[in-house]
RNA sequence: GCGGGGGUGCCCGAGCCUGGCCAAAGGGGCCGGACUUAAGAUCCGGUGCCGCAGGGCUUCGCGGGUUCAAAUCCCGUCCCCCGCACCA
């Protein structure tokens, strides 16, 4: 039979809007039974795919659940639309970029007269909104669509929302402004986004210290400012190193009302020029001008000459090097390279002996080393020369570790303190005395932009951030942290961390669509930022789209004044008059939406996937501390993996992309979302396999047949069950706890095994047990489990369980139907017991038959054990030691027949540990079972004869009987 | 570099917090059987090694330790993945 599940589908999605099933009222439940989930709405560029189905299928799930069980749920959606990348996307279709079109028209299937319209970037976003919100009416989802917004200024009242947020944080001096350093283009005059740079997209940026070293010459003190990212060696330093082939210049740099003259590399003119220093150049010259000459060490007064290197990079930082030969391997080397160059020497007029008379200071104290590290170091990876240049980054590599994290300083003040807490000190100590500055530098090279130009570091000023560094703020998430649950636990690390790192955040951009700042409308709220506290507004907003349906709303009275009261202020029935005059809602309703407001929130739970964990999750955790009340911060966040396809990472540009929507069209929304919900665990990642899915396609569907045959039988009370029976709805019993207690902890993994896996297994072998019977007992089995299974099932498949449930003549929706509880009655360990014993003893019996290669048998013989060794288990189960079991053993006369065996048993389960064991009547359970025994194994079972068929008898032991095979 | 998370049988993946019932759940794949004219679907069995009686042996990245007992705890080590921001 084939299951039309589009057509139930279709019925059942029409019906909840309708009758408006998923529309909660706040009057029905008491607070104490509310329950608001919120899912991170989609970012709209595209439509989605199956990648992210996972991610608002669990929250739909959770929110089916928690409405079964008797809550009062809220599940809303919006969409959101800030940011560049739609602009973008705009533009390129503008241009007629063939890649973007391919995407569009190929992937995302957009028919070509609406495509042509996405030069627009406002048509992108209306056309994909109603996209996804078809997709997820068809994916079932139990949304309350009356609360659906945007973001940006295309929805007015939502901007004045964030308009609030923003002056509110504002005020209290967490929003502020400041430099920052971007990656810079400096052609085209715009910072470098991640997806903004060709090449080089990764490389890491460099805080370069650098320690102005003294030239004087004829009376004007010029600075000579070497880079470092080692500033504590400036107390070892020996003579300085520029590159005599490469161009410096002298040049005036002005920073603030500072003026001072610099000699650099040209390349570091240009460079630092976009780093808050006016350059202007007054001298070019080789750099071998100034080898020979003398510096003074600004730190140690120390006067140092300065020697050619080749190895200095002019393109790297300032292009001036300070030598530390006892610490850095290139520096070491260098000076041995110089020393055979007697004929350079002279050329610089050097004399050679000033080489000579260089000595290596020693700065650190470093296990494993002597005094030079450099020049062992050197030594044992066997540095040849400067020329050596693989070797020689080695080398500094593993000196500039083991330094960094193992070596102590010797010099004083720092003396005894560990090199990593020297660095920070004399790095804040020398930038204090104005002898250091910082230089941002690129890792490695090159790095493009995708207009073609090498990018540089640019500290920009005027940037707004939001202060997730300020300490106090800060205390308060971690409390907030502290006291919400997080699913799965194991990521609290990474949001702790997360909460430690986190500092200013920029927070406005001058592209993109958004919400403008309101106190400097040029900059648009970056898309993080505006979508941190918008839960709360989920809570007024079906107010507010009433309001604006009936014409009745002016966006722009929706004061701050507004926004404060309802979600930061006590009830004030002044305050709401007072209002309502200068916004012109009715006082009822601005009284509603605060009592809205005040009823659904806290928020319990925030889900997402794991990788907004290090932004928006903890930034939303932040943001509520900050904003609201203590009774009003979350409580939970569970947060999930992603998708890949066939064991690929999805991929647009690649065209492996499986839209959410084409899956439900395929497979069913059902099928859809049973498999995306058995997959994976929590934050686990999940791979969809087409195979598998057509799999469970038709187990779903055998699933929907069972149901509907057990749908016309009759659940007479009364009957009298056979232990094969009450084993079933025993089972069931633990299907029911299974999966609410995993639902209960969003281990939808765990759920589905229990609700659909287990159920259908438990119920195969019930079948298979109680085949050729066809009885009131059975039948009153099978209708019990038709009913509390499509209850367990209908969060995943909502659809069909609404059909079935039909079926069954359940009352109203499923989707609103009582949530399954274990029946006491149903419980019955012992038949759980007996019938894996049964299971186990077919299994020994099939075992004996296969190793003892046994053709043809035809009798089995079963001795069970008898009583006293029962009573022996029970004993030592008590006591757990030989002497007090035996002790107490032996008092029984009955007992001390068996002295001897008894002895040797209790040593055995005391060396087993077999101390929990569970009695059941086993003569019993295979008498119940022995037909079904003796159909399974083709064969005839004898049990417990007089007779002691191949002297197995004594064998016997509790739930593990002794067996002849004939 | 800093931070977070992992390494389990042919593959995916549970178990690890709270050591024992773990040769290790559940899928998938593969092999065999039943059903069928056949294919498919479905059902049953097998899938570390050895074993003519239900047993034994060796396994959970690698090395060591704790324990009567370790996939699980401790120490060391190797390898892998992810994030590091103005970007959704």
């Amino acid at each position: 039979m084939k299951v039309d599940f589009k057509a139930i589908e279709e019925k059942w999605q029409k019906r909840w809007l309708e009758e408006r099933v998923f529309e909660p009222d706040r009057n029905a439940k008491p607070k104490e039974k509310k329950f608001y989930i919120t899912v991170a709405f989609p970012y709209l560029s595209g439509h989605l795919h199956v990648g992210h189905a996972r991610t608002y299928t669990i929250p739909d799930v959770i929110a089916r659940f928690k409405r079964m069980q008797g809550y009062n749920v809220l599940f809303p959606m919006a969409w959101h639309i800030t940011g560049a990348p739609i602009v973008g996307i705009a533009e390129r279709i503008k241009n007629r970029d063939p890649k973007t079109i391919h995407i569009y028209r190929d992937v995302y299937k957009v028919p070509e007269d609406i495509l042509w319209k996405f030069e627009d970037p406002k048509e992108i976003v209306k056309y994909f909104m109603k996209a996804a919100k078809e997709t997820f009416i068809r994916a079932g989802f139990s949304v309350d669509w009356t609360r659906e917004f945007h973001t940006t200024s295309l929805f007015p009242p939502f901007s004045k929302f964030v308009e609030w947020q923003f002056w509110t944080l504002k005020d209290m001096g967490l929003v502020v402004k400041g430099a920052h350093r971007v990656r810079w283009d400096p052609v085209v005059g715009t910072p470098l986004g991640d997806h903004d740079i060709m090449e080089g997209e990764d490389v890491q940026i460099l805080e370069y210290v650098i320690i102005k070293f003294i030239l004087e010459e004829n009376g004007e003190k010029i600075y000579l400012p070497a880079a470092t990212l080692r500033p504590e060696t400036v107390y070892g330093v020996t003579n300085m190193w520029l590159n005599p082939n490469a161009t410096y210049v002298k040049a005036k740099v002005r920073r603030g009302d500072r003026e001072e003259t610099w000699i650099i590399s040209k390349e570091a003119a240009y460079k630092l020029s976009f780093q808050d220093r006016e350059i202007e150049v007054i001298e070019e010259f080789k750099g071998e001008k100034l080898i020979g000459k003398y510096v003074k060490n600004p730190v140690t007064g120390d006067e140092v000459i300065i020697l050619p290197a080749e190895f200095v990079d002019p393109d790297n930082a300032t292009g001036v090097v300070m030598s530390v030969p006892a610490h850095a391997p290139f520096d070491h080397i260098a000076l041995e390279d110089l020393k055979k160059e007697t004929e350079l020497l002279l050329k610089f007029d050097i004399d050679p002996r000033v080489l000579e008379d260089i000595t290596y200071i020693s700065l650190i104290e470093l296990e494993g080393y002597g005094e030079f590290p450099a020049v062992e170091e050197a030594e044992k990876l066997g540095v040849k020369s400067q020329r050596d240049k693989e070797k020689l980054e080695e080398a500094t590599k593993n000196i500039y570790k083991a330094e960094y994290h193992k070596g102590i300083f010797k010099i004083e003040p720092y003396k005894g303190k560990p090199v990593q807490e020297v660095k920070e000190l004399i790095a804040k100590e020398l930038q204090e005395k104005g002898i250091a500055e910082i230089m941002y530098e690129f890792a490695e090279k090159p790095v493009i932009s995708r207009f073609g130009n090498q990018a540089v570091i640019k500290i920009i000023h005027d940037q707004w951030f939001i202060d997730y560094g300020n300490p106090e703020w800060k205390g308060k998430a971690r409390e907030a942290l502290a006291n919400m649950t997080i699913y799965p636990e194991s990521r609290r690390a990474q949001f702790e961390a997360v909460i430690d790192w986190l500092d200013k955040k920029a927070c406005a951009r001058k592209v993109g669509l958004g919400t403008p700042l309101p106190w400097d409308p040029e900059w648009v709220i970056e898309s993080l930022s505006d979508s941190t506290i918008y839960m709360a507004y989920y809570t007024i907003s079906r107010h507010i789209n009433k309001l604006r349906e009936e014409g009745r709303l002016d966006p722009e009275k929706l004061t701050r004044e507004f926004f404060d009261y309802i979600f930061r202020e006590d009830f004030s029935e002044e305050k709401e008059k007072e209002l309502a005059e200068k916004t012109g809602i009715p006082a009822e309703t601005i009284h509603d939406m605060k009592e809205e407001f005040e009823y659904w929130y806290p928020l319990d739970w925030r889900c997402s996937a794991k990788d907004l964990i290090p932004n928006h999750l903890t930034f939303f955790i932040f943001n509520h501390v900050a904003i609201f009340r203590r009774e009003h911060w979350p409580k939970g966040i569970a947060v999930n993996g992603f998708g890949t396809l066939e064991g690929q990472k999805m991929s647009k540009s690649k065209g492996n992309v499986l839209n959410f929507i084409d899956a439900i069209e395929e497979n069913g929304a059902d099928v859809v979302r049973l498999y995306i919900m058995g997959l994976a665990e929590h934050d686990s990642d999940f791979d969809w396999r087409r195979k598998e899915v057509g799999k469970l396609r038709r187990q779903v569907e055998r699933f929907y047949e069972l149901i509907s045959e057990f749908s016309s039988y009759e659940a007479k009370e009364g009957v009298e069950l056979k232990a094969i029976d009450r084993w079933m709805l025993h089972r069931l019993n633990k299907a029911i706890e299974g999966t609410t207690k995993a639902l209960e902890e969003f281990r939808t993994r765990t759920a589905v095994q229990w609700a659909f896996y287990t159920v259908l297994n438990d119920l195969r072998w019930y079948m298979r047990r109680t085949e050729g019977r066809d009885d009131e007992a059975k039948r009153f089995v099978l209708r019990k489990l038709a009913d509390v299974w499509v209850r367990l099932m209908a969060p995943f498949t909502p659809h069909i369980s609404e059909e079935l449930w039909e079926k069954l003549g359940g009352e109203g929706f499923v989707s609103l139907a009582k949530w399954p509880e274990p029946v006491p009655e149903w419980w019955d360990e012992t038949v759980e017991a007996e019938e894996e014993f049964v299971k186990a003893f077919i299994e020994d019996v099939k075992e004996i038959i296969r190793v003892a290669k046994i053709e043809n048998p035809s009798r089995v013989y079963v001795y069970t054990a008898p009583e006293w060794k029962w009573r022996v288990i029970e004993v030592v189960a008590e006591k757990r030691d030989f002497k007090s079991a035996m002790a107490e053993l032996m008092k029984d006369p009955e007992m001390r027949k068996h002295g001897k065996e008894i002895s040797k048993l209790i040593q055995r389960l005391i060396k087993e540990r077999a101390f929990e064991v569970k009695r059941i009547d086993e003569e019993k359970a295979l008498r119940e079972a022995k037909d079904f025994i003796e159909k399974e194994l083709s064969v005839e079972l004898i049990i417990n004869p007089e007779e002691d068929r191949g002297g197995k008898k004594k064998q016997a032991m509790p739930l593990k009987p002794a067996v002849f095979v004939e």
